[in-house]
Order: structure tokens, then sequence, then C-alpha cells
RNA sequence: GGCGCCAUGGCCAAGCGGUAAGGCAGGGGCCUGCAAAGCCCUCAUUCCCCGGUUCGAAUCCGGGUGGCGCCUCCA
């Protein structure tokens, strides 16, 4: 079964077929460093990080770009406002964005790159660009000539002329075309600024990502995605200075993730209407927010409310509720019985396969989760039948179980921990209140006791008591079970 | 104004020409001292509307209606 990706700059889905294969060149855009990450950055991360993720499981041998813009004009702006450094300001906010990521289980690009760090890979291209009568000198300034380049407008589907056209491009009397946009900017008094064959200044927004992908990843790339807010005007252009400069293909398939929406609309920052990272986290696991992440397929808008939040937790709890029900269940070294062997095998046989046939057509997170419940309904089931005969598990079938979510989860970024990954989540010290849950455990012993005496009234007013700490109790046959609330 | 995307049960959500996955919520049953967790059954003759193509359409085409996005910084 091939693997097949929606590929923005045709408007179809194509076979992925890397240029040098197993080899696979991404690079996905990242943030400008200027301010927290909101949840449309987590969405955009997290879906590149589950591509990064599955081709590597597909047998990709990946190197994964993600760069970080750490110069620009809302940097310059945010640090003056600030009154700190313009350089401090967003090395505190890549500090903040790793560790927002990071919660959330996305992985650490292999190359992460700064436009700061290929400033001389940057000037090379201007000035390459204008040998090459793409690009023109203004006081300082250099612009990219949108008209000299031919393929102008084929990612986004628009038209120069049409746009040229359009009222809502700002006239700037320097430049030859309204379309034209800037690749280097000359430094006004007190902005940071490199020098540069046209004097001390600093690059324009686009030509960073040009430069960076092409210095580490050479040209042309294999995929290059990010947010659909990116395709115009900052991958328009990017197209426009790299081929025009390479003469050559910039990148064979192009991906974009939708947008988080609040109330159907895009959540932004000049509407105001975003959510951080941070924020969230506060609220909800991480894991429960990147099961809500990829609980849609990662092109479609994403509706963000608590509502939702609530039922993706429901959702994943679903898991970590079978995971630590396996976990206890004692295990005895013996061969599966049918029932164990033939649950494994729907496993192995129809939802890893359907699995992977989900994940192949174009990354479909949604319909890969909806397979892995049907797994979960099979498995209570075997745990079920163990239950009522108060008999153990097979050790097999508890590590074929394990194994099974590791290894699909290896793809979404979930159950890094297999089985043991279901007492850990509800246990307190995810919630990090050791304490409450020691007393809660003295308390669910006593009640147990009282179980045992048949004192339910007593055994009621504990369990009231468990609740005021914080924890549910589950009787489960191995006894008393309990779970952080939250 | 230009370009584009979307519309599936109460809610979320797959589906990409072959006769509606999955989850949440709801109803019934089992299990339980009661719960919780879990299991079983149930829950869209129908996919915004109207035409058309086809043996066959939620899926393709045309026209509506509604929502959203990009065209300026934006994941």
């Amino acid at each position: 079964m091939a693997l097949r990706v929606y590929n923005t700059l045709t408007g179809k889905k194509e076979e992925f077929v890397p240029i040098h294969p197993p080899k696979v060149g991404l690079y996905a855009c990242g943030v400008t460093v200027y301010d927290y990450c909101h949840i449309g950055h987590a969405r955009a991360a997290v879906a590149f990080d589950v591509i990064a993720r599955y081709l590597r499981s597909s047998g990709y041998d990946v190197t994964y770009v993600r760069n970080y813009t750490d110069i620009d004009d809302k940097i310059i702006n945010r640090s003056n406002e600030e009154g700190i450094d313009w350089r401090e300001l967003a090395e505190k906010f890549i500090e903040a964005h790793d560790a927002d990521m990071g919660a959330l289980g996305v992985q650490r690009a292999d190359v992460e790159p700064r436009a700061t760090e290929h400033v001389d890979d940057i000037i090379r291209l201007v000035k390459s660009l204008q040998d090459r009568g793409f690009a023109y000198e203004v006081d300082g300034d250099v612009y990219f000539e949108v008209a000299r380049f031919k393929g102008y407008g084929k990612l986004s589907g628009r038209n120069p002329e049409e746009m040229r056209a359009g009222a809502r491009i700002e006239v700037d009397e320097r430049k030859r075309d309204p379309l034209d946009f800037a690749l280097w900017k000359s430094s006004k008094e007190g902005e940071p600024w490199w020098d540069s064959p046209w004097g001390k200044g600093r690059p324009g927004w686009h030509i960073e990502c040009s430069a960076m992908s092409a210095a580490i990843l050479g040209q042309p790339l294999d995929i290059h995605g990010g947010g659909k807010d990116l395709i115009f005007p900052h991958h328009e252009n990017e197209i426009a200075q790299s081929e025009a400069e390479a003469g050559r293909e910039f990148s064979r398939y192009w991906l974009h993730n939708g947008f988080v929406n609040i109330d159907s609309e895009k959540m932004s920052k000049s509407l105001g209407n975003f959510f951080t990272i941070r924020e969230v986290l506060e609220r909800y696991r991480p894991e429960v927010i990147r099961f809500f992440l990829l609980s849609t397929h990662y092109r479609s808008p994403l509706d963000f409310s608590d509502q939702a939040l609530d039922e993706a937790r429901i959702r994943y709890e679903r898991f970590m509720n079978l995971f630590a029900r396996v976990h206890r269940t004692l295990a005895e070294d013996r061969q599966m019985n049918e029932v164990e062997s033939r649950s494994l095998r729907a496993l192995s046989e129809e939802l890893e396969p359907a699995f992977r046939q989900a994940m192949d057509d174009d990354f479909n997170t949604a319909a890969a989760l909806g397979h892995l419940f049907t797994a979960l309904g099979t498995l209570n089931g075997v745990l079920d039948g163990v239950e009522a005969v108060a008999g153990k598990i097979s050790g097999h079938w508890k590590k074929g179980v394990d194994g099974f979510f590791r290894q699909v989860g290896g793809s979404l970024g979930f159950f890094d921990d297999g089985i043991e990954g279901g007492p850990a989540y509800f246990a307190a010290s995810r919630s990090g209140d050791d304490e409450a849950e020691g007393k809660a455990q003295v308390l669910a012993e006593e009640r147990e006791d009282a179980r045992k005496a048949k004192d339910w009234a007593r055994a009621d007013e504990l369990r009231d008591r468990i609740l005021e700490l914080g924890f549910t109790v589950q009787d489960t046959p191995q006894g008393p079970v309990l779970a952080a609330k939250k």
C-alpha cells in the first residue's frame, strides 16, 4: 500500500515518491518567536511531527528541518515595547516554544536552524538573485521582481494580473510593481543589522526559509509544509526566490495544515481569540490536547472548545483505562488460549493494516484512531472473560497488547510507555500531589476493610472522602484502584 | 471584487463511484452492596437544496443556499 499525500501545488492527492529514496528531506516552517505559541501553532507542530514520525515508521530516512524566524519586524517592535534586547526576546520565546511543544510530545526536528545563523546564506542568495536579474536595489533595500518569474502564483492559484487589479495591495513608490516583495531591508537607526553589499540591513521575511532549506537539505526538497495561511504570500514567494535562483523545482510536495477555529472562526492574534498552549495545559493533560489535535484530519478546520477537549479526554482515557486494566491483571507463563490468540490476530491482521491504510491516506489520523477504538472493545472483552472466572491472562497476550500500542502509538506520538502508561496516567504524581495520593491510599484500604465487613455506609463515606482528595476509586478484582481526577 | 475550501445522526468525525467507520451523549441489558471501569444490544433507508451523468452518487458535473479561509502580519 503506497503512501498518498495531498499536494497543494497540484490540488490533488498523489502517490508519495521521494527524490532519493529512502531519504526524505522535510522542511516545515516554524514560528516567528515574538510571543508564546497558541493552539494553532501546536496543531501545525503536531501535524508535521506525526508526518515525520509516520514517514520514519514507513521506512524512510527522514531529515526533518524546522526553523525559527528570529529576526523580523514583529520581534523588533516587541523588544522595543518591552525594552529588552531583541536577541533576548527571541531566546526567551524559543525556549518557551520548545518547552510547550515538548510537553505536547512533539519531537525535536533533526535540524532547527535560526534565521540569524544563516545571514551569510541569505545574503548570498539575494546577491545571486540580483546578479541573475530577478532582484533590484533601491536605497539599501532589495526587492524581488515578480514580473521576471514566470511561475508566480502557481502554488496559491492566483495570477499576477488579477492581483495587480485588486485594490488591496498597498502602493509603495519605491517598488517597480506592487507585487514585488522585500528580500533585504536596510536597517534604520537602532535596529539590528548585518553588513551586506547593500549596506547595513537585515533579511526580509520570506528569504530565510529559501536560504536555510537549500543550505541544509539541498534543492529540491521532498516536502515543504506549514499552515494554510502560509500558502500566500510566504510559500509563493519562497518558490519564486528559490526557483528563480536555482533554475529548478524548489519542493516536490507542498503540505498545509488547516486552522484551529474558535466558534468556526480562525484562531489568530489579530482577532484576539486565541489560547496559548500554556493556558490550555493548565486545564488539560498534554496527551489529551494532542489527542484532540489528531482527532480530525490535519487539513480540515478544527473547532477548539472545552466541550471538544472534554470529549478528547474521555476518549483518551478509554485507552488509559484499558492499559491500567491490562497492567494490573495477573499474568501467567503459558501458551495463549483461543480467545487470547484470536484477539491478537485481530490486532496484527486487521487493525494494524487498517491503521496503516488510514495513515497512508494522507496521514488520516482520525480514521486511524477509529480503528484503535475497535481494538479497545476486543481487548476489554478478553479481560472481561478472564475476570469472570477469576483467572490469569497469558503473559504473551499482555506482551502482544503492549507491543501493538507501542507500535501504532509511535506514529502518533502516544503510548510511549505501552501498558505502563495506564497506571502512570492516573497516578497523582502527574498532577503533582503525592501527599493527597498517600492519604487517599490509606482511606482506600480502610474502605476495603469496611467493604469486607459489609459496612456499606462506612465504605460510601470513605469513598466521599477520597473524592474530596481528588481521586475516584474503582473496585476491581485486583482491589481498589485510585485515579486522579482533573 | 478575485481565488479557494467546507456542509454526513443531538454533538464530534471517517468516507474520494458500489450501496453510511469510529467516538461522545441517549435508551435497554449484564456486571457491582451501590458505584466506577467494562461488555452486549440499540441509536442516519440516508449524507444542505434542486437538476444532471451513471446499471449504480454522500462521493462526479451544473445551479442554488449557508459557513469559512486567503488576497495585509499570521501555524
